[in-house]
DNA sequence: ATACAACTTGGAGCTGACTCCAGGTCAAGT
DNA sequence: ACTTGACCTGGAGTCAGCTCCAAGTTGTAT
C-alpha cells in the first residue's frame, strides 16, 4: 500500500472537502476511485495531483465540465495522440492572458483614482465620474 | 432631452441584457431607474456608468452583494464620509494582486510544461507528472 | 457486547446569477 | 379601430457548484 490516502486525508492535503471530492467523483470530474475491501474510497499520489489541478485550473475560472478533456489524459500519455488538447489548453492560456489583462486594468484603474495619476486605466470607465477619486493610497 | 437612454439602448452600450439590467435593479445593485410618464425606465450616461463599473467588478470576480456599498456612493461623495470603503477598496485591491499571482503561476506552469524551462511554477503542482509534458509552445 | 468514529450511498436543498415567461400597458403607424 | 413593437411587472425556472442529510456498514476500542 504505497502511499495510500483516506478520503479525508486527501481532503486535507487538497484543501477540497470530502463532500466536494465525492461530489467531482460523481459528475466525472475524478475517476471513481479506487476501494478498499469495505468499500472506502483509497486515493494515490497521482490521484492527489489530479485534485490539485483540479483547483489550479479552477482557480483559472475554468468551468468543470471543460476540465473533463485535460483530466482525461492519464500520466503517460502523449499529445500526439490527443490533437486536440493542443489547442484546448492554448485556449485556455489566451483566457489566462485576458483575465490578467482585465485584472491590470481594474489595478490601475483603482490606483489612478485612489491617487489621481490617472494612467488611463481604460475598463471601459476612462470618464468615470470620481467615485473613487476620494482615497490617498499609500503603497 | 439631456442624453436619455431606453432600456435597450443602455444595454447595447454596456454588454449588460436588458433581463439582467432589470434584475440587477430588483436586487438592489443598481438603483431604481427613473421612469418616463408610460412607466419605460430612462437611463443617465451616469447610470451606464455605473453599469460598467459593475461589469468591471464583476471581471474581478467580486459578487454582486459585495459591490452595493462601492455603487452606493453618488458621484461627488467623499471618502471622509465612507471611511469604511476605503479598506474595501485596498482589501479588494489586495484580492485582485493574489488573482494575479495565481494566473502568473498557472501560466509559468503551463509554459514550463509546454515548452520543459520550467521556472518552478508553484500552484502546487511542481512535481505533478508531465500531464501538460508533451505541447510545444510557440509564443 | 456495545459504543464509537469513519466511512458509504442516494437524494434533497441551497446560493448566486441569471433567464424566461405570461399577461398587461402604451404610443405610433396603417 | 387595430395591429405592432417596445416596454412593464411579478413570478417561476435554470444552471453550476456545492453542501447537507438520513440511513446503513465496517473496524477498532472499551
Amino acid at each position: 500500500m504505497t502511499d495510500a490516502y483516506t478520503i479525508k486525508e486527501a481532503a486535507e492535503h487538497t484543501g477540497i472537502p470530502e463532500e466536494t471530492i465525492r461530489y467531482y467523483e460523481r459528475i466525472g470530474i475524478l475517476p471513481r476511485a479506487e476501494r478498499k475491501p469495505n468499500r472506502h474510497r483509497v486515493y494515490r499520489p497521482k490521484d492527489l495531483e489530479t485534485m490539485k489541478l483540479v483547483t489550479c485550473l479552477k482557480k483559472t475560472g475554468m468551468p468543470l465540465e471543460e476540465m473533463k478533456p485535460f483530466l482525461k489524459l492519464s500520466v503517460g500519455d502523449d499529445i500526439s495522440e490527443h490533437p486536440e488538447l493542443h489547442d484546448l489548453i492554448l485556449e485556455h492560456r489566451a483566457k489566462i492572458r485576458e483575465q490578467m489583462d482585465s485584472l491590470q486594468q481594474i489595478l490601475d484603474f483603482i490606483d489612478s483614482q485612489m491617487i489621481g495619476i490617472a494612467p488611463e486605466a481604460e475598463c471601459g470607465l476612462a470618464d468615470q465620474p470620481k467615485r473613487f477619486g476620494f482615497l490617498s493610497l499609500k503603497p
